[in-house]
RNA sequence: GGAGAGGUGGCAGAGUGGUCGAAUGCACCAGACUCGAAAUCUGGCGUACGGUUUUACCGUACCGUGAGUUCGAAUCUCACCCUCUCCGCCA
């Protein structure tokens, strides 16, 4: 949600703000519900002081045994008038919040004006792809020739997007997921943390748009609740009303969970393979910062995300991405992009978003500052890394000319010393 | 699922219709005392929104949530939500 005091003293900056990210911003909508809320909050509370100040005369007068009969017919009609203003400033102030909580967060200066993800800049790249001497399999083929994925009982199970896997390549999806968390919470200064993985809306509804994520999450039947589709949800609500002490910042949470997408926008998308999956695991990095630290922060949360990749070995590129790409509550955003040898191409694996106070400000999530004033908190987060695309990277990076695939080194005290996953006999 | 208790400021905890945004204690901040600290004393100390003569003053709202009764509700009525305890069931 943008600030509404910005909207009222500097209205230009927002409206040129939300032009680079080619939204057009209603102006003459927010001026006619500004005047009209101004007007008729001003005459209700007016009228409310009056009636306020009558009751406490009719109080004071009754302690002192006098007759208070004029005074309440006077007052008596008040009552219905005022609820009547009350309920129509209610409507007002409740458009009011519509209006604004559908407006996406203004782009940070730093972010290059573009329409879709052709504009996004990359900003650096790592690692060299490896060529190969034989044709390369994709993850389908050489995880289910390994027996370790199987879309088959997946859709029997569930139908269409999901995945069963099995034996080494199950343990290898552990594999990874227990060393994102240790170097995130060993080397990064990252705090585990393991939460719900069903919240209430007003979880989604602080750190995105409710409506824009009824067609993209699941909710539970009967209840108003809702699958998570990232751990950020849940771990950016812990301040949710909250105002924490500056002493307590800056917060760094790293947390595993499960994520469940329905994917309604995707109809034929990635529709081989573990790309795009209604339910996948990912290692989420959350922090949660003082304003001044936020933009440092946010390369720091980054460069930790990028981290896993360079463990890994796994060659990336880390793109900055356009105004036309950014999502709705983010200021500025990296993607990095692992490269897929099968698909020859660099493909989305993990997303680092700098919110400002965006989202603190739909959480009501404040900091007291050092001056003892109470300003929003600013918030960050990334995959660090989603688990099942980087399962896919590993097995297509490290296939080899027999159908093996070779454990990466510093996975290989996680597989129990294990350094390839081979052909079944 | 059954029975009971309860939800008040950062925390604890009073308050059962009227100068209650709310006693008191703790915590916190400032000052005094002190070489300094502790102790003690004095003062301050909620949030949101709005207005204006915009680092100040004034107003409105907020005692789990919503509705109702009343001139007036933390206090009375109803519904809902949540927490805790015991029993049952259960990974």
């Amino acid at each position: 949600m943008l600030d509404l005091q910005q909207l009222r003293k500097d209205l230009p900056t927002v409206i040129n703000g939300l032009a680079r990210r080619h939204v057009v911003f209603d102006e003459a909508q927010f001026r006619a519900l500004e005047d009209e809320r101004k007007k008729r909050q001003i005459e209700t509370e007016e009228l409310q002081a009056k009636r306020n100040a009558a009751s406490k005369q009719i109080g004071m007068m009754k302690a002192k045994g006098e007759d208070t009969t004029t005074v309440m017919a006077e007052v008596a009609g008040w009552g219905d008038i005022q609820k009547a203003n009350e309920v129509a400033l209610g409507e007002l102030q409740e458009k009011l919040n519509q209006f604004l909580r559908q407006i996406p967060n203004i782009p940070h200066a730093d972010v290059p004006v573009g329409k879709s993800e052709l504009d996004n800049v990359e900003v650096r790249k790592w690692g060299t792809p490896k060529t190969f001497n034989f044709t390369v399999k994709d993850h389908v083929d050489i995880g289910e020739a390994l027996g370790g994925i199987d879309f088959e009982t997946a859709a029997k199970l569930s139908g269409a997007r999901f995945s069963v896997l099995r034996g080494s390549v199950a343990r290898l999806h552990r594999a990874l997921a227990q060393f994102m968390l240790n170097t995130h919470t060993l080397e990064h200064g990252y705090t585990e943390v393991y939460v719900p993985y069903m919240v209430n809306d007003h979880c989604i509804d602080g750190v995105t748009n409710l409506e824009k994520f009824r067609d993209d999450g699941f909710k539970i039947d009967g209840r108003d609740m809702y699958l998570i589709p990232t751990a950020e949800v849940p771990v950016t609500n812990f301040v949710r009303d909250e105002i924490v002490d500056a002493k307590q910042l800056p917060m760094k949470f790293a947390c595993h969970t499960p994520c469940f997408r329905s994917e309604a926008g995707s109809y034929g998308k990635d529709t081989r393979g573990m790309i795009r999956q209604h339910q996948f695991d990912k290692v989420e990095i959350v922090q949660i910062v003082a304003p001044e630290n936020s933009l440092a922060a946010h390369e720091e949360l980054t460069r930790h995300a990028e981290t896993i990749l360079q463990k890994l070995e796994l060659p990336y590129r880390t793109m900055l991405l356009c105004t036309g790409d950014i999502g709705f509550a983010s200021a500025k955003t990296y993607d990095l992009e692992v490269w897929l040898p099968a698909q020859n191409t660099y493909r989305e694996i993990s997303s680092c978003s700098l919110y400002e106070a965006f989202q603190a400000r739909r959480m009501m999530a404040r900091v007291k500052n050092q001056q003892g004033k109470t300003e929003y908190l600013h918030t960050i987060n990334g995959s660090g890394l989603a688990v099942g695309r980087t399962l896919v990277a590993i097995l297509e990076n490290y296939q080899n000319a027999d159908g093996s695939v070779t454990i990466p080194t510093v996975l290989v005290p996680y597989m129990g010393g294990v350094t390839k996953l081979e052909m079944p006999k």
